[in-house]
DNA sequence: TAGATTGTTAATCGATTAACAATC
DNA sequence: TAGATTGTTAATCGATTAACAATC
């Protein structure tokens, strides 16, 4: 086998119970690696878009500004993904990022609170690209209720409840105002969802109930800028 | 002077030449410190509101889930804002951090791409919160120029330089399509932008132009949820 | 004063980098 | 085979935590 034929590194080891699978399960990966898994599926998804087949660690590197030492010890928590001498074959890498990332597990998500933040969010391109279906979008407005926002019938949140019998709902999208962002999070955990991504700018502590919170705090962000910005024209 | 009476803890100090200030230089925050920074603000913001005057580094802990010698070593990059005995005096750590996050500078920003996300920018409470004038905002679009969000009429993209002439740009908010964030960038280099917040899927790679950049990539957040999810379903 | 809590140093822990043997 | 590049171990670096003297 040359290295330009190989499409899936791992598969050359023989498929028997006694022999362990490179595949690690590695139960802890830490939270700095996970930070970084989302921008080497952007980095894969591009090259897969250029028909780049290959890249190396060092090739990697060089775009990304990392160390290649660090992206071969990133990459190799999950499992030895490439292959000695030739690199990593680029659609087999992004394959088994997207997996380790769950854009295999076609996750259903909802949007709560269909203001601007929300109706931008649903009408953009960020849940194809990740394979999630969004399957419906909520709020109390009688004004905005019935509207329709990229082909979803906006809902009443009272219907909540009723919807998650019929729906398994993977990930809700969390954009009501601050002051009813911990309610809504109650009742989102009562209805059995899995995730919250949080554009609301306050804590939500709910991992007690099980439920993972992601934080979106857009204006942490813009202030991290103001830091630099200040710091750069007063030392 | 009881505690309940302090207001500024380092005025106490004689204010001589001689007496090496408490306010640190320290050139270089670690960037976990500096990511930080935000939430505290957004916590003691949250205090003032509630008319609480003082804290201490073990009830902040408690509240925020982090230890109470970190926050103190964090504080402490940038002086000694606390009292022995007594602890942080809400409103003298607000207007530390504030001052030390860039809000006492009265920022100006645009907002560049007036699409779904850049009016949801636009109408947020965000810059009020962290004394930003909005001052403008620009597309490429004919059917959107001219129309007025949030106060703010939609200029043609071609009006950035004549528009730069006449206004001190801090901050460009950068919430173009993919396609066309790279050229965007590289007019508000030009144009003398200090810090640009990109909402654009794509790296900038401007640094070399001394222009700062804070990626506000939403996907990869929303990524790191599926992740966690992910895991806790076949970890 | 006694009690409380900071500021700060030292110890621990975790993450990154360097180096190189394994191997394609 | 020789060259290239991974996977992995060891060394370095940085960040967090623990402890306590300083002091309000």
């Amino acid at each position: 086998m040359t290295p330009s034929d190989m499409m899936n590194p791992s598969e050359t080891t023989t498929d028997t119970e006694a022999v362990q699978p490179k595949q690690k399960t590695c139960s802890d990966v830490s939270p700095a690696v996970i930070n970084r898994l989302p921008r080497y599926f952007r980095y894969l998804r591009e090259f897969l878009r250029q028909d780049i087949l290959r890249i190396s660690s060092g090739e990697l590197s060089a775009m990304m500004n990392v160390t290649a030492s660090q992206i071969r010890q990133d990459l190799n928590c999950f499992g030895g993904f490439g292959q000695q001498g030739y690199g990593y074959n680029v659609k087999y890498l992004y394959g088994k990022i997207s997996d380790i990332l769950g854009v295999s597990a076609n996750f259903h998500a909802i949007v709560v609170g269909a203001g601007n933040l929300g109706r931008a969010i649903t009408g953009s391109n960020m849940f194809e690209h990740r394979n999630i279906d969004l399957i419906g979008i909520f709020d109390v407005s009688p004004a905005v209720i019935g509207q329709t926002i990229s082909g979803l019938s906006v809902q009443s949140t009272d219907r909540l409840e009723d919807f998650a019998k019929d729906h398994k709902i993977d990930i809700a999208i969390l954009t009501v105002p601050k002051e009813e962002a911990r309610s809504a999070a109650a009742r989102l955990s009562a209805i059995g969802v899995k995730g919250i991504w949080n554009f609301a700018s306050t804590e939500l502590d709910l991992q007690s109930c099980g439920v993972l919170v992601e934080n979106a705090h857009m204006g942490d962000s813009l202030m991290k800028l103001m830091y630099e910005i200040n710091r750069s024209e007063q030392g």
